[in-house]
DNA sequence: CGTCATTAGTTGACAGAGCAACTATTTAGC
DNA sequence: GCTAAATAGTTGCTCTGTCAACTAATGACG
């Protein structure tokens, strides 16, 4: 086979022994490069990634509002500080929080107008930017990604108590 | 369809409406969760997930040593801070730096016996620990995946000038 | 109902990322 | 050869992420 265009990417000399490692790398590399992408729209705006999923979180439960770390267990990365980046959001007056009567230890989080409006500038430019780059995939493509990604996190979660304790 | 695992994880509401918004979310996210396996795996050992890549890059090189900022250019994820991530790994003894005598702009990197050493340490521990994750993926899956992942990295280089000047 | 454990979140201290400005050296053009 | 531009890397500053320790409130159980 000829070299493979990851090996070529990294400028490596030697091919990957092992597709799984290789699979291993291609994926960390491709998430990090549509964060890259993904940031080029969003950051213009002032917030960071992390910062755009905790609105759109927040946005799914306007009715209700939600607790600061139940935003963290639904957010698409990691982020254990949540607190201050919440913090950050609410000085920028995107969110705004409360604590709650029935449980005081609680704060529910809810997002703002302003914040709603900010989500729907994004609405519109973050699917053009970020679509685009799956088109080479056909829809059999991207059914198959999906499950072979689940069958991954399906296999990471098995293994990593610590990772998150849904 | 069932409500994907995705958004089960995600504890969303609401499917996707787009099943390339889908992949876009479920590929950071398993990226996410290899990056914490591979932590798990290295970062007793004091070193960061960035430190391990420049090590390895570094031991591909040993002969001639490499440039700085050809190591930037060679890393699966995007690290800006690359002059200081070195300088750490040089306090700690795994790297050494030497200015070129024909180009006295460049300095070279190589690894150090010690950084060879804690590299064959965790040449057995890393592939351990993240081969399984692919477990689930038959050998047809695994190129599909490859193959798809490339698909993707392309149509973002394409629009990302500013992702990588190769 | 009192102690102990758990849950929810905050804070402090410190390392690391990110960006812009800067130095040193080399290359290119006139 | 001399100036201008490009290249290689470093440094300063600020902002963010991380980890551990801490407070406050709730729940569990004898």
């Amino acid at each position: 086979m000829a070299q493979s265009s990851l090996t070529r990417e990294l400028r490596q000399n030697k091919p990957f022994l092992n597709p799984r490692d290789e699979a291993f790398v291609a994926l960390l590399r491709t998430a990090d490069m549509l964060r890259w992408r993904l940031s080029e729209v969003i950051e213009p705006h002032n917030i960071t990634i992390a910062q755009f999923n905790v609105l759109r979180i927040l946005r799914g439960a306007q009715s209700t509002g939600l607790p600061t770390l139940e935003i963290s267990a639904r957010m698409v990365e990691q982020a254990p500080g949540i607190t201050r980046l919440v913090d950050r959001l609410e000085t920028a007056g995107l969110v705004r929080r409360e604590r709650t009567r029935t449980d005081r230890r609680q704060v529910l989080c809810h997002i703002e107008a302003k914040g709603l409006k900010l989500l729907s500038w994004l609405d519109a430019s973050v699917p053009q930017a970020t679509e685009v780059l799956f088109s080479g995939l056909k829809p059999g493509d991207l059914d198959k990604l999906l499950e072979s990604l689940d069958s991954i996190r399906k296999a990471c979660a098995a293994r990593c108590p610590s990772l998150r304790k849904h």
